[in-house]
DNA sequence: ACTTGTGAAGATTTTCACAGCC
DNA sequence: GGCTGTGAAAATCTTCACAAGT
């Protein structure tokens, strides 16, 4: 249990050096974002950006978009904006993208290929170093650059490239046993797509991607305004 | 008894079963994990199920599964918990999964074929009804039972499947002008993969998949276990 | 005994609004 | 003028704890 603890972050006496330790989980998903929209403007020359700006390309508020930054620090100035290089160096910092992070894919179907020769992976910093399967006909076939191992050498595999995240691409029959492999194997990050909630120990980190999930988000939403009039109608009128 | 005044929106006057419109989202998501369990469960014939299984499915706390279960009314047996299929249906109605959802996806690259392919859709109600794609290579080919169509003829696809729905599977680069199209073609229920944010009109609904910012989550939180208070080790780097 | 349903409390997140600096 | 940084307020979400029903 975890007790103690406080709000985010109240830099107690940091003085220098490392910002603070502890983001809040929603501020860490949109920093990605700001990390995006930060190395597209570098790429076309820009140099500084505002928080207005930054909130317009992330979808939410700038108070929003200050209130994330300022856990990292103060690197804005006040009349100007954020500098884009520094900032950008400043997120990737505290994301703890200045690791270096091999990924081991395990299932080798329809998505674990797309997501083997999936760029986004590459150009953001996430090496992928082996893409598994259980399947004899799809074992030794080449994606990309990549040659499809037999998971049964799981184990091996994981040691050999030093993998440190590994993404699960397989059907939720047998999403458990792999994960309790791979934990078992020292990795304790890991993305799932398989659509099952799995069990993992404290000290493992696991996410969870589910597109039937979104889609069913989106049915929802989409029923809700097909027929909202239902009680809407006697407010105003 | 229920019809306070809660958090959420308030029905005025509920002449049938149908509980209160506006779910919590948070709540909504959970909802469609509760529902992949009881469907499995209704697959292996169990009648009842308690708000302890379900939250353990699901990965949450007990009370948060009744809290949320609560919003869509008192479906449950005090003493013996939530009878399997009739909480199913429930959920799916709240979720809107009743209605008939046909899905066009745009961008055939390995993620496109891969999403066309992924059975999960399917087996809950997501009808995929077109595969498009600017390719020329592309364009033609047979993926699953599905033919690629051209994305020049996006709104004569869209209006001829009546589709209702649209997966955005393309680069960033050209995913706001193909997600344009879709909304002018009389779409406003968008799942994009492509990693920018995309702006749309207020009554469009949106939503957005990311893995590479997933990945990116996980990387913080890796690093946050390997250097949680200062100082640790510096062995690598 | 067992489990739901739910006010109330607690924790987290977002938004406001404005002081402070350029 | 413009824009950041941030306490404080508001909104949202989760957890607790127990009354109520079976």
């Amino acid at each position: 249990m975890r007790s103690g603890v406080l709000s985010p972050v109240q830099t107690p006496d940091e003085s220098t050096a490392e910002p603070a330790r502890q983001l809040p989980p929603a501020t860490v998903s949109r920093l990605t974002l700001y990390l995006r929209t930060l190395n597209a403007l570098l790429a076309e020359g820009a140099e500084s950006v505002s928080s207005e700006a930054l909130a317009e390309s992330a979808g939410v508020g700038s108070a929003n978009v200050r209130k994330d930054l300022s856990y990292l620090g103060s690197y804005g100035t006040r009349g100007v904006g954020y500098d884009v290089a520094n900032l950008s160096r400043k997120i990737a910092q505290a994301l703890g993208l200045t690791h270096e992070w091999r990924v081991a894919i395990v299932g080798a179907g329809n998505l674990g290929r797309a997501l083997a020769r999936y760029a986004g992976f590459e150009s953001r910093g996430f090496d992928v170093v082996a893409l598994l399967d259980a399947d004899e006909l799809i074992i030794g076939t080449e994606i990309g650059w990549l040659r499809v191992g037999d998971v049964a050498q799981l184990e091996a595999v994981l040691e050999s490239t030093r993998a440190n995240m590994v993404v699960l691409a397989l059907p939720a029959s047998v999403a458990q046993s792999v994960c309790d492999r791979v934990v078992d194997a020292g990795v304790h990050s890991i993305l799932s797509f398989a659509p099952v909630a799995l069990t993992v120990p404290e000290h493992v980190n696991l996410r969870k991607v589910d597109m039937a999930t979104e889609l069913q988000i989106l049915a929802y939403h989409a029923q809700s305004l097909q027929a909202p009039e239902l009680n809407q109608e006697r407010s105003g009128a």
